[in-house]
DNA sequence: AATGAATGAGCGTTCATTCAT
DNA sequence: TATGAATGAACGCTCATTCAT
């Protein structure tokens, strides 16, 4: 499988997407939210990015915060989408099937670890609970893998299993440094995973 | 060692902080912060909060920001003092050390993992900075602790170790649950570093 | 005679109205006028109501003003013609004629006393002015009337008198209440001119 | 008894009138609403009119319309304090008492009927409610006075009376002309009441 | 002619910062 | 030193107006 860079994939998610306004409009609140911070990430600015007028904005989305549920719909669905498509394969090991989600996650979170880091941290109690909720659906499908292959595993507690899973996969996801990132970052990530569940 | 230990340690380090104004002022920073979000934590609320007048918050800081400059410094401090601390005991084995870190970290950490999110996303460019060199620090004393322990380890590269030691642990603590905390949140963090670290 | 008569007879009015696009612009604004106030009523609200786009509403006004303008000269064209048609009944008691010209005027006032006051209230200078120039019409209206009856009267100064009979009857009609409006609004106010003016 | 202008009255009123930073506010936007309109009304202008910044505004009221409904309260109590303090001379007759009122509201009214007429258009439905509460107010006082004089009446329904005395003095009061104003205006109204409710 | 997406000036409001007391 | 009333730039948002289709 040549390995194509998890930036360029990126770039290729972010060209097909329709360049609606709408689109276009997300786009800009997410780049603006990395570099600017939600504090920073006024609507002006945002517009300014997206090349368009406030009042569009607002053609668009109820208020500010609309953009960002928008935004956070949008990487949910992308996330749900590859584990909801993994759940197909039979027979495949477990640290394969961690394997590959850990790498396509990676590969198509759009504005990867940054923006998730902003995202978090929107102040908008509604917002949040929506990331929130994204992760319980996320310990559900981990659950229900781990469940699969309960023989394999020497973790008793497949909750604590779940939480292990998850948050240091995203403990180190989300800390991603420009040494490591991509395909090491997933195998380390692995590697982690792998000596902890099983003997 | 049951939750309200670290509770307690933490009253008692805010007490054993000398209580002048500047202090006063941070801790009121901190704690609107946590409560209200950086877009809650106006001037105006911590300067209440502290029981001061916001002529007073400006008599001793430049500007809002300098009161959370001041306030990362002081966690960076208290982090710095632990793990400076932790090196002077000899013969002590490497997953016998970080438990212990890791124990009085939770603890001493005087606002936990709920301030240090906060604080990741204050917008000002220099105080994210003071966060990553904190964390450059941490992975220094982190970093020479893998290497006293050297001999021990299977993984091959320290400063992947290093990278993993820090973010898994974060990853676990900064998502810490109401039924994974305290001392079985430090266990399951040992035994995933303990079975990533050593053969 | 039954409220509902006025009610039709307004409906008459609208439907005589030729229906160019023009007068449906116009008339959606009275209505949007009338239950959203001025500050509800946006151009895109009256286009909406009017059922065209609000570029069609620039099509036919110069600016969003304009409409209301000839709202009021639509109005003030209303009075003007039911009292022009008055004058032509000769030996017609003054009281008849108040009577006969305040029961019309209220049927044929198309929005009522509503779109009166909401209209009076439109912030542009030239508007205001020229509901003041149709006040001033009515006024000399009524004086003649005055006039033509002035052997009757115990009032000595026509412009006291006219100023009188205009500003109780439009006191008393813009305050019709639900137990008092209809003919017996009409009955009352004849009855107080009456009283004021005749000996 | 010396006849002093309303409008001196008004001056001296206003002077009066401790010069605190909410009742400079209240003037200029007295003023602003008068001059300009609900519309044209704007915070700037208002603050800009008192001598004062926004925030200085915000320092003192919740938001705009708090500011109207602080004004609205003024010229209520205003009236309100007339009427009360009318009730207490015993053996006068109702048409003196109606004058004494009069011409104390006439000459007490700050703004005059040009604030009031704008008043009453103020879009909120919560300060609308206030003048309608004061008009309630206003009628119980009024019926009461004729209740009082009951036997001088030849108006039987003493509602329709109530109604006839409020709205016909309003609705020449707030059509005031430069013509027909302060003690003239008072006799004409006078008159006209008299003729009406005394056989 | 008719459309309605796009524009951007201007609104109400907030809050970091200043300074007379 | 300490205060807190006053300031005004900047925010989120609306809506009269334009113009490519």
């Amino acid at each position: 499988m040549p390995r194509r860079s998890a930036k360029s994939l990126t770039r290729q998610a972010k060209q097909a997407r329709a360049k609606t306004t709408v689109n276009v409009i997300v786009d800009a609140a997410a780049q603006v939210l990395i570099r600017e911070g939600y504090a920073g990430a006024t609507t002006n600015r945002i517009a300014e990015r997206a090349g368009v007028s406030v009042g569009s904005v607002y053609q668009y989305f109820d208020d500010k915060d609309a953009v960002f549920a928008r935004l956070i719909d949008r990487e949910i669905e992308a996330v749900v989408s590859i584990f909801s498509a993994g759940t197909g394969i039979p027979e495949e090991s477990l640290m394969s099937a961690l394997r590959r989600l850990l790498t396509v996650a990676v590969e198509t979170w759009s504005y990867g670890p940054q923006l998730y880091r902003q995202l978090e941290h929107v102040p908008d109690d509604a917002l949040r609970r929506r990331v929130t909720e994204a992760k319980t659906l996320l310990a559900g499908f981990i659950r229900s893998l781990l469940e699969t292959h309960r023989a394999e595993l020497r973790v008793r507690d497949l909750d604590v299993a779940t939480f292990v899973v998850i948050n240091a996969s995203t403990g180190l996801s989300t800390n991603a440094t420009t040494e490591m990132y991509g395909e090491p970052l997933v195998e380390t990530t692995v590697e982690l995973l792998e000596r902890y569940l099983i003997a």
